[in-house]
DNA sequence: GAGCTACCTTGATCTGTGTCAATATTTCTA
DNA sequence: TAGAAATATTGACACAGATCAAGGTAGCTC
């Protein structure tokens, strides 16, 4: 810890303010560590804009090689393997200032793929770059370690939404689990776009996509959530939070 | 906190080049990477090396501050979270020479508990030291990165399971799974010892206990496996790999 | 704005796996 | 080694959610 600080210190002694990449720079993302601007800078020159990414363009495909991370700036996307069968098994979806692509460390090959959900404008941050970077600025790793760890603890909560939920429990917990990823970044935690189908939902939440739908026209029956397309309001927090049968995920339902 | 603090210094000051702990520096753990010898000299030295954990003991507990990262020597763990309403899903079963622990990166608490399935030796990697370790050898950080990065893999292929796989594609899964990691560490692919109860494993699984003893006693009838308590030999690894339906997780199976 | 396509909803039926219950086996303890 | 406790097996039955089938609706393109 004491290190870090050191060396973020030692690194803090040029600096200008110039505005880089938008909503993109580091230290909008996930991570919440508070970079020095001379760091986000140099985060700012390793940093790649792409053109926008049409829905349904892939970020990247599994077996590619592993040559870049990405940052989210808007829009959504979301990561999948494919089996050798040919099923496809949503893994995750990725919203705005999230980072995509960090399990390609493991093998130097991306293991998922990562598809675009909408128009959607990306951060792209070249792996050779970064790493050099990372031992500029210990507490830029220290952040994407934490990404990582972050994402093992997600997952290892979906596995057990999914080995041991009742459908009704898993579709609560993923309107809640959305909710607070948008509350995190500023936005209502009420009301939202689903960027994803109703059949991505099905099978991230490893459901058949009737009955995703029947518990969506449920909820809506019983007061839980509005729905208008892919618009959502929820309008019951405390119910749906007692549904899922977790620790409480959204704050503001824990004061209520 | 405190205490480990304690014992690390007085660890630090008091140290030499003493035989360490056999199996256990950091070059046999799943750290493919070859490390100069003094870099390993370097680790050795941030070992610590407690005394064997009996059955049912605990690594560390959910909550715990995040202080160190475990690699066993022997023997085998479980990790597992506590949902709020008491139930316990298990995350994954460690053995001999995996890493355990690294999951804490993420808020500097351990989100999940660790407990020995039977009498284990760990070797103990306390964060700090660690941490100043990291930044005097790159390959170092990089591996421990690749680790959680195939952590998440391994998580998001275990939800794939959960989520879209029957009760006998589960087990089959699990039993390969399990036999890769032995072989890959030098032991036999088709005879083991289950660690874990029936009772974990279906946990694990997302199955009732009855389920997996069911299919155990199936899969033996069609001549699939052969168990005598927690001893079990795979028979047919071809006929396990078509049932999982995934990508061959077994080398020995594709040549055959 | 007609027609096409992809997506969503609703109903009827079927089935894999959970649950409950009883017994058998292994492991622990004294 | 006996007896108790934990763990494993087996059977009967019920139900959540899958599957099959049939419309309905929204968002395209021309």
């Amino acid at each position: 810890m004491s290190t870090e600080n050191k060396i973020l210190d030692s690194i803090a002694s040029s600096k200008n303010n110039k505005p880089h990449c938008g909503t993109c720079s580091l230290s909008s993302l996930c991570l919440p560590i508070a970079l020095q601007a001379n760091d986000l800078d140099a985060l700012d020159q390793v940093i790649k804009r792409g053109r926008p990414i049409q829905k349904g363009e892939m970020l990247f495909k599994q077996g590619d090689d592993f040559n870049a991370v990405f940052a989210i700036r808007t829009g959504a996307v979301k990561s999948f393997t494919v089996a050798r069968s040919g099923e496809e098994q949503i893994t995750g979806f990725h919203l705005a200032s999230e980072l995509v692509g960090l399990s390609g460390y493991a093998e130097d090959v991306y293991p998922l793929s990562a598809k675009a959900l909408e128009t959607t404008t990306v951060c792209e941050l070249p792996l050779d770059k970064l790493e050099v970077l990372c031992d500029e600025i210990p507490g830029l790793r220290k952040q994407i370690m934490r990404n990582m760890s972050g994402e093992i603890r997600q997952d290892q909560q979906m596995m057990l939404q999914l080995s041991k939920k009742s459908a009704d429990e898993r579709l609560a917990y993923f309107l809640l689990e959305l909710s607070g990823r948008f509350e995190r970044r500023g936005f209502s935690a009420k009301a939202f776009r689903l960027a994803m189908s109703r059949v991505d939902i099905s099978n991230y939440l490893g459901l058949a996509v009737e009955t995703v739908s029947r518990i969506f026209t449920r909820f809506q029956k019983n007061g839980l959530i509005a729905t208008e397309g892919k618009e959502i309001t929820l309008l019951n927090l405390d119910e749906l939070n007692n549904l899922t049968g977790n620790p409480s995920l959204n704050a503001q339902c824990d004061s209520q």
